[in-house]
This record gives structure tokens, sequence and C-alpha cells, in this order.
DNA sequence: ATTACAATGTTTACACTGTCAACTTCATGA
DNA sequence: TCATGAAGTTGACAGTGTAAACATTGTAAT
């Protein structure tokens, strides 16, 4: 990728993203202006790519979302006919993501959009990705591991604990020591919690 | 408490908090100006009081926990004996008071500031509310009713399912209908997580 | 090859923001 | 009573989001 002195940009839109997830990572507050800077680029020239500070950040999160959903499926796969262990390591993806990634976390999930009404491709991203958990919830179910009962709402209850993890060890409201003390914690955590979704 | 039109406000910091958090209920983003604009005051006088947006911010933040805590213990009150069922009531009391004060349990926990070490009076607010639970969990395990361990981590697993389902109630990712039916789904996930923790 | 057009980027402008410095008003205790 | 410090105001400055008018360029039809 050869930077080009020329008036118009190669991939405007892709040097702004990245632009904006670097500042995002630098600063908590992020300035337009500053991604345009960051970018080379006059202060105006991104809104040829997004209509609003918001919607850059929308695609921001969309990104991550992608990423995210890859990042699950990977964790879970060879584990198809093990629910129980694709649900634990599906978790333990699920926290090492928001460790590896916080800023891309943190715009995901983040109140800074989050009337993501206005972002369709941002709420399938992000429903998608909750179907993961729920699909596995689901086969748990069909091979008679996990109790029965509405499966999206147990998995709402696995997703509301890690994701709770996830934002709390973000935060810094938890001593974000060693990535492996996280992990055993992590496991302990949704070994806990899978014991509550047993069927027997 | 009669409005004096005098020079001086009689209570400006009281009314600064409550124009602040009235501004955070209507806009997401909230100005300085604006909360000075709300309380009848040029806009620089918040700065006698706080020194800092972010300082007003973290303000609203304790008065907040304080709430909050207030809320919850009341919530396990007469149930001392009973550490499952007030481990229930606990979590159902945290997802009302989410539901009923979103305003302050988004600033409370939103990522706004949170290098709350800068705050250590919003700090302390926030670990004495976690150590309610922590108690909690200790009684039952005194009682032989929940299994043992470490019970802070027990503690965090089980604040990190409810924080996590208030998030997600308060981004509207979930359907934030009757309220009926959200106690019902907390009631549900907290006995499974319960289930969880039982020690038998 | 020319040329019109649409896409992309720039300049300028405006209202608004957080915060600093210098000023004014007022309540209070010596 | 009056000096002093606390509480509030005015004015200024740099930085922000974004709209409008303008400039440049790749491209597709002629």
């Amino acid at each position: 990728m050869i930077k080009k002195a020329t008036y118009h940009h190669s991939d405007l839109r892709r040097a702004l993203l990245d632009a904006a997830l670097q500042a995002l990572a630098d600063r908590k507050d992020i300035s337009l202006r500053d991604v345009a800077r960051r970018a080379g680029v006059s202060h105006t020239a991104p809104y040829r790519h997004f209509s609003d500070k918001e919607a850059l950040l929308a695609a921001v999160a969309e990104e991550g979302f992608v990423a995210f959903g890859e990042y699950l499926r990977k964790a879970k796969e060879s584990l198809e006919e093990k629910p129980l262990q694709a649900l634990e390591a599906t978790g333990v993806a699920y926290i090492r993501y928001a460790i590896e990634h916080p800023t891309h976390y943190r715009v995901m999930f983040g109140q800074n959009l989050h009337n993501c009404a206005d972002y369709p491709a941002l709420l399938d991203a992000s429903t998608a990705t909750f179907e993961i958990l729920v699909d596995i919830i689901q086969a748990g179910q069909t091979k008679g591991a996990i109790a029965s009962g509405n499966a999206r709402q147990l998995a709402l209850g696995a997703w509301a604990q890690v994701h709770g993890l996830a934002m709390l060890l973000l935060d810094g409201q938890l001593p974000i020591g060693e990535i492996e003390a996280i992990e055993t914690l992590t496991k302990q955590m949704i070994q806990s919690s899978i014991k509550g979704l047993l069927s027997s």
C-alpha cells in the first residue's frame, strides 16, 4: 500500500476507520477533526464517507462485531458435539476478545450510540453474534445436556454474565492481572453458570 | 425552599446536581453550559463547586451509588437468615433500580469517567455497594447453603450477571417490555445462577 | 479524444463547547 | 465598619461538529 500523494485518497473510508480506532485507543473522547488529521485529510473529508460522527463510530462498532463473531465461531469449532464444552470455550473466547480488543469492545457496547435502531447493519451484526450463543444452548437442549426452557432467555443469562465480567474488567473495577488468572476466573464463573443450566 | 433572587444562590451545588441529572435524562451528551443554564446561572458558575465537567459527573454517580446501596440493603432487610432468598431479592432490586433510575445507572456504570481513581469518594461508594453482595454470599456459605470458595469471586459472578442484564436492558438490546416480564426473567436468571452456587 | 457528470476532497463559516483570567457582589467575623 | 474570601459574572480563547460553496478528479457517453 503506497501512499499516494494525489488529491483523491485511495481508500479514505478504510483509513478513517483505522484512524478512528487508533484515536479511540489513545483518548477516551474522540474528535472527528482529529481522526481526519490522523488520516492526513481535511477536517470535513469524513463527511463524504460518513454522515455523522456517530455513523463513523457505528461503522467501527460494526466491524468489531463481525470480527467478534468470527472469533467466537472459531472458538466453538470442532466442539459442535459437545455443547457444554462449546459453551465454556465460547465464554472464555468472549472475555479474551474483550481484553485483546478493548477499544473495539468498548465502542461495540459503550453507550456512545446504541440508538442503534439508526444503524441496521450494526444491529444485524450484533444480533448475529448473539445467535451463536443461542445455537449452542439449543444444541445442548437437543442433546439433553441443558435444561429445557426458552433457549433465547437462557442464552441471555449467559451473555449477561460474560458481558458483565468483560465490562468490569475493562473498566478496571477488577484487578486485570495476568491473563491466566482472568481465564481461570472466567472458567470458574462459567462452570458455575453451566451448573445452573444443567438438565439433571 | 424559596427561590432567592439574590446574587448568591442558596445551594447551587445541589441545583447543579439536579440539573445535570435532568440534562442527562434528556440528551445523552451533556453540556456544562446547559447545566448552568438550567440552574439559571452563568456558564462558569459550576466551577466554584466542581473542578471539572467530569467532577460534576462523578458527583452525580456518587449520589447514585449511595441511593443504590440503600435500595439494595432495603431489599434484603429481614432476609438475613435466608441467604438464598436475600440473594434473589437483591438481584431483583438491582434490576429494578436500574430500570427506575436509568440515567443514574448509566452515569454510575457508563464509561464517561471510570478513571475513578481520581474520585475516591466515588470509588468508596461503589465498592461499598459491592460489599453488600459479598456479605450475602458469605452468610450463605456460613449457613452451608452456598458452596465454599472465594466469596468475592462468587459475588463477582452474580454481580456480573445482573449488571450485564441491566446494561442490555437499558441499551434497549432487549425488549424492555412490561416490568413484570422483566422481573420474572430476572428471577429465572437468578434462580439458575443460584443453582450454580448451591453447595449440594 | 472530449466533455459532462458524479464522486471525492477543501475552504470558509457559524454556533457551541470546556476552561482560564479578571472582575463584581456579598456575607461574615475581627 | 470594613477587609477578606467565597460565590457568581463577563469576556476571551482554542477546539469541536457540521453545513455551504468551491475545487479537483476519475469515468462513461459521445
